[in-house]
DNA sequence: TTTACTGCAAAAGGTTTGCATGGGT
DNA sequence: ACCCATGCAAACCTTTTGCAGTAAA
C-alpha cells in the first residue's frame, strides 16, 4: 500500500525517464479502489480529486504503468480499452455478464501449469495469460 | 465445407433477413482459407476475387455472421479488432508472439469443465472463454 | 541547463451511420 | 411492392501526435 508510488519511482528512475505528480496522481488514483476501469472513468475520478490532468497524460501514461508492472490491459469493449490494477494482487481471471456487465474474478491456479506446459511444447518464453469467461449472471437470466 | 453457407442461409431467413450476394462472398471468402482475419484484411482478399463490395457492407455484416456463430472476435490488436473462424472446427485457444505476431493455435480441453465448474460455483450460463497466451517464440528470442 | 513531460488542439484511424439507390422475398 | 441491404461519404469516438511552454534532474 503507497507500494505502488516506490515501485513505480525505481522503475522509472531505472529507465532514465521522469517522475512527475501527473503520474503519481494516476497511480494514486488507480489504487485507491483498484477495480477496473477505463481511460473515461479514470479522467473523471481523477477530475473528483481536483487533479487538472489531460486525458493525453493519461493516455501517455498507461503504457508506461503497465510496463512497470502496476495494471494490465484486460479486455477491449465498446470501442475502449479496459485496465485491472494487478500490483499487489494476486494473478486473476474475469467471468462477465453480457447483458449486464457484472465482472466476477476467479483464481485457476492450473493456468499456472498451462503456461508451463505450452512454453515447453511450442518453445515460447511465456509472458503472460489472459483468460475471460462471458455469459448471463443469475440476475440477467431471470429477467430476460 | 460449403456448410457454413447453409447454416447463414438458415440463420438469416429465421431471423426474417435477406440473404445476399455480398453476404456470401463474404462467407465464402472467411471460409475459403479459414485463418485469423481483420476487417482490412477480409477487405483486400474480397477485392483480390473481383468483389465490389464495401468496408461498411463487411462492418454491418460481422456481427451477424458472428451471430450465426461462423466466426468469434478473438483479440483487440493495433487499434482494430481481429476474428477467428470457428465454424466446423473445434475450439481452440491462441498462443502469440508478441514481437512477430505468430499465432499457434492449441486445444485445452480442460477448459471446459472450468467452464462447467465456474458456471455452477457463480450460477452464470456460460456463453463462451477465450485464453489468449502471449509470450515471445524461440526465433524471435534469438533475434533479440 | 537539458530535455522529458504536460496541456491543448488537431490529426489519425477504426467503426458507425444517414441517405439515396438497388435488390431479395 | 415492401423494405432490408448496399455503397458512398460524412460523422463518430477513442487514441495519437505536433507544438510550445513547463519543470524534473
Amino acid at each position: 500500500m503507497g507500494d505502488e508510488l516506490d515501485r513505480f519511482r525505481s522503475f522509472v528512475s531505472l529507465k532514465g525517464l521522469r517522475n512527475t505528480p501527473e503520474r503519481e496522481d494516476i497511480i494514486t488514483e488507480i489504487f485507491a479502489s483498484p477495480d477496473h476501469f477505463d481511460v473515461d472513468e479514470l479522467y473523471l475520478r481523477l477530475r473528483g480529486t481536483g487533479s487538472k490532468i489531460s486525458k493525453a497524460s493519461i493516455y501517455r501514461n498507461l503504457p508506461l504503468i503497465k510496463e512497470c508492472g502496476l495494471i494490465r490491459e484486460i479486455w477491449h469493449e465498446n470501442g475502449h480499452m479496459h485496465y485491472d490494477p494487478v500490483y499487489g494482487r494476486g494473478h486473476h481471471c474475469h467471468l462477465r455478464c453480457l447483458k449486464c456487465g457484472k465482472v466476477i474474478e476467479f483464481v485457476e491456479k492450473e493456468l499456472v501449469a498451462l503456461e508451463k506446459r505450452l512454453g515447453n511444447k511450442y518453445d515460447f518464453e511465456i509472458i503472460e495469460h489472459r483468460l475471460d469467461v462471458t455469459g448471463y449472471c443469475a440476475h440477467c437470466r431471470q429477467t430476460d
